[in-house]
DNA sequence: TTGCGTGTTCAGTGTGAACTGAAGTCGATC
DNA sequence: GATCGACTTCAGTTCACACTGAACACGCAA
């Protein structure tokens, strides 16, 4: 049962590692991310993140991070020869997800410029008016959503 | 005046191409986007990207091809021999982006089949928990925003 | 100073994706 | 049916990027 669950828990890890793929994270970063969120105990130094995804240590070092990097991941440091421990940090989820959604409304500064070329000719900038309004729009909103989002508790 | 127009214009598609490859979307494919934004007129044929792209025949066609399956270009076929004309469909732009997010949302389905795998184990599931309450709050105020998202006239 | 464990860097390798351009397909006209 | 133009397909090439693993750097302990 406990040993179905961890092969379970491995798959399920891969398909976590694919979807992030996708969202331009590397795939062994991916699988780090998975690892992180549901191995117990939730610490793990580097030398086990490699053994336990099967990755080279290089792999490993550069993709820690870029997560500790992105702040998703937070490394801790122990005296002596001691190998830190990296943990997930769950609470900062939220700001990658919020950066990926500023890097989309991102547009908007393109759209802006792009316009001030087509400045005088109103007719040739109505199709990215359009899309220039939509950026606007989404920009306000997800700005005022983003404002009265709940914090979790701790 | 107007030449000096066109380059800049001919930069800023650039730019846009460069942003959109980061979501995924091939060099040439951002370039079409940009340029059918802002072409007079605003209609084209695939030889005339080519062209004004300088991009090959055959990349051209991949890459409407794909646009038009992201029904963000349409595709004009008239009579005879006459060459298809391809325009931006800029009233769709939402599609695209709400599909973008829809995607980013999409993890919701594996925090939720993660949960289940942990279920049992509401100490070790915490992680996990913090992240799909996370993505839960977004997809409903996601799925809320965009219900009552102002469509442009006509 | 030496030795040891840990993490990082980097050159080399492999893989996958995008682009090219020529060949092929399709459809219409003559 | 032959021809022509327009688009699509596809094999081949190129290129960028992730991964590996060995060499290196660092810091502590003895």
């Amino acid at each position: 049962m406990s040993v179905e669950r961890e092969t379970r828990l491995s798959a399920w890890v891969e398909r976590v590692a694919a979807h992030f793929t996708q969202e331009g994270i590397p795939l062994i970063g991916g699988r780090i991310m998975g690892y992180l969120l549901v191995c117990d105990p939730p610490e793990r130094t580097a030398a086990e993140l490699s053994e336990e995804l099967e990755a080279s240590s290089g792999s490993i070092s550069t993709n820690l991070k870029l997560l500790v990097n992105m702040e998703l991941v937070t490394k801790k440091t122990r005296r002596g020869r001691d190998a830190a421990l990296y943990r997930i940090d769950e609470k900062r989820w939220a700001d990658m997800v919020q950066r990926r959604l500023d890097a989309m409304i991102g547009v908007r500064e393109l759209t802006r410029a792009g316009m001030q070329l087509l400045s005088g000719d109103p007719h040739r900038a109505h199709r990215l008016r359009t899309v220039d309004e939509l950026y606007t729009w989404l920009a306000g909103e997800l700005t005022e959503l983003w404002e009265r989002r709940p914090q979790p508790p701790r």
